[in-house]
DNA sequence: ATGTATTCGTTCACGCGCTGAACTAATGCA
DNA sequence: TGCATTAGTTCAGCGCGTGAACGAATACAT
């Protein structure tokens, strides 16, 4: 039930039933491959004979290809069976952390076609520079008509993640407080020197992002979901109905830096108590020499620890896990995701995990369904925020056309 | 950018298109009122010829009337103005509160046109007993060809407002804690006895959707804001792009049981802290008779004694508005609504809530654009959770169509 | 008073795209 | 070999946006 925008609508026109089913086409076909017309037709309960027009546009494109037929088991014709092609198009993924960045190239299937790392420079300059030399010498070895390994590929874009706050449409970074940048405009210095589109998303939306577009609707238990990412910062990228929640000037999700605590430790932002200042790295790593834990340079060194034995390690991440699930809490009554994912160093010690998240959300929130939700641990985060970056190139190929 | 369902999406048709169209062009009649076919053509960006037919369909319907023409100031033929015809639809407004019950008959303008209030009954069979009693009676005066003031209306539906929580697509009363509800099948039972469709929502969503479909867009500053119920109870309505934001389990926007503080006072749930043990009546109550004030039966009694002078009402007044502003900026920080509405008694007071309110979200939110966030005092929420009713029958002749 | 420019609303031929019936192709089974 | 069954295509029909053309209504200049 959504009111129409009067000042910012789309009426429908002549091509736009068929836009509208083209991209339902595409979509059952990304989620059922492969599968053939009939089967298509009987899915969106249409006749057969719409699909020969439509199928044939999305073969024309490149978009879907015809696979072998199928052995039937049952009598009569055999289907032709139809997938998508995710390997003709390629993106640059580009995943920006405090440390090291990450250059990837990688087809719309999420497949990564190569990958290099190097130091993060220091200024967003540095960078743009950085990325102007190393990134078309890898786009030259994969794409276009003489590719080395034969395969004929077009460069769709660049995606780029970055720690921090990013305002999605005028392609700036507001706030990266782990790097110390403030209101640059990365996108579109990069976009020049690139000559191509870029688009740039902030690291927990990117993860969200990932899991919405590049995974199987099976996998993913629904599209109203909530990534949550935990490390040095605490990020969360929310999806509702298939679609990020970005707020009205894009910093919805920021999570992290609700004051869950008045008398907790003091937190980066300036508050006391937020989220992030409970649960993140630090917060972490501090608890854990409070405890009288031995000197460790990262949180990855205290979950070894903890698997290794050491009480203090075990209580702190614990206690951590009980901090984390407060949060969760507070998230699940605010917007009632339908899962949650949780991505971070931490979740390499799961199994301490779990037991007191599902506690605090038990005790915090107020019905059943929300006691319920399933939390999910992401054990590959860094994987998620380079397909993230995927996604954000790839997204507007599959997604419905905007009408109304 | 939004991903199609491939659970449960909706094929295009031959009408589709007219579907679209049609609803844009009776939102652009409802904003834009009186206003010509030429006029709609060009905000459209569609050729004059479309809109004879749209028109022609909406008129034939009776929801849009041609009314006199304009004294044009240029030249050329006059224009025939258009108006949408509220008045021809009505609605049964209800709404439950933990002592009274109102309940109303309005148009789909928003004018009631009776209304009586009555004591809650105790329980949901007396409650729907003595509603079958009295709506009968009521639109027996004002619906049907043979009113007495000779107007023809036709009864849509009703609407139903519960304080607490509610399951709205199967028409459950969840949780309602403060009648002491829990898991009632209300809707239902409602509309066998009524004989027509019932439609249920919580307060602050009512009042929400009220903003949204109510009131012409050029007042409520945007699509995306947040509804913010303070009395007993602390409740939100959460709006985004057009679309109440409803959660997995329809549970999104229970803002009120986010514990902002461990060490705060214990909540009717079971936690302490909790936003609306901070802000909500029994807070604000409580901590007046804490600062020695004279006993008071109501928050708005101490809302008088503050206007009068009483040193202690004022500062628990101040207090309260501190803490709803840091609640608000969790809020922010969570959704980045465009706008925030704050409903209820204590709002009468609005010249002492101000400043608090909006040095809280200073201090507690990160960018200048979420500082900034409106807070516009609701002067009436009574009003608006009955128009909510309203709105929860007259919406879906003016949504947007489903498509994708 | 008359002619002209201008704006509004409608009509109509056209083309895009869904719809359902009819048809061809391919296959398993009696 | 014939028949039932399933897949995919073709085609006439119809809904609906599109743009050109037309009549209606009005203000202004002459």
């Amino acid at each position: 039930m959504r009111k129409i925008n009067t000042r910012n609508f789309r009426v429908a026109t002549r091509s736009t039933t068929r836009d509208v089913n083209r991209q339902i086409v595409l979509n059952l076909i990304r989620e059922h491959q492969p599968i053939s017309r009939a089967e298509l037709a009987r899915r969106m309960e249409v006749s057969r004979s719409l699909l020969t027009p439509l199928v044939r546009e999305l073969v024309t494109r490149g978009a879907v290809v015809e696979g072998g037929t199928l052995r039937a088991p049952q009598r009569g014709r055999r289907p032709t069976l139809l997938r998508v092609r995710t390997n003709r198009h390629v993106a640059v993924a580009i995943d920006v952390r405090q440390q090291r960045t990450t250059i990837a190239l990688a087809d719309f299937g999420g497949h990564v076609l190569a990958r290099e790392a190097v130091p993060t420079p220091g200024t967003p300059t540095a960078l743009v520079e950085m990325l102007a030399q190393r990134v078309p010498a890898l786009t030259a070895l994969h794409v276009g008509a003489d590719a080395p390994d034969g395969e004929e590929r077009t460069l769709a874009g660049a995606g780029l993640v970055m720690p921090g706050m990013v305002d999605r449409r005028t392609g700036r970074v507001l706030y990266a407080p782990r790097l110390g940048w403030r209101d640059v405009d990365l996108r579109d210095l990069l976009a020049e020197r690139l000559g191509y589109k870029v688009r740039i998303e902030n690291a927990p939306i990117a993860c969200a992002l990932a899991r919405l577009w590049l995974t199987p609707d099976g996998l993913t238990g629904g599209h109203s979901f909530a990534y949550v990412s935990i490390s040095d910062g605490v990020g969360v990228g929310l999806v509702n109905r298939g679609e990020v929640l970005r707020g009205e000037t894009h910093t919805a999700g920021e999570f992290g830096h609700v004051a869950l605590d008045r008398s907790g430790p003091p937190c980066v932002c300036g508050k006391r108590g937020c989220w992030e200042a409970l649960c993140g790295d630090g917060a972490t790593l501090a608890r854990y020499h409070a405890r009288g834990g031995a000197p460790a340079e990262s949180v990855e060194e205290v979950v070894r620890r903890a698997r290794a034995g050491d009480g203090a390690a075990v209580e702190t991440i614990t206690e951590t896990a009980t901090h984390i699930g407060r949060g969760l809490a507070a998230m699940v009554s605010a917007f009632n995701p339908g899962r949650i994912y949780v991505g971070g160093e931490i979740t390499a010690a799961w199994e301490l995990l779990d037991g007191p998240i599902r506690r605090a959300l038990v005790e915090d929130t107020l019905t059943d369904a929300a006691r319920a939700t399933p939390v999910v641990p992401d054990r590959n985060p860094a994987e998620y925020r380079v397909l993230g970056a995927v996604a954000l190139v790839a997204a507007p190929t599959y997604a419905a056309p905007r009408v109304g």
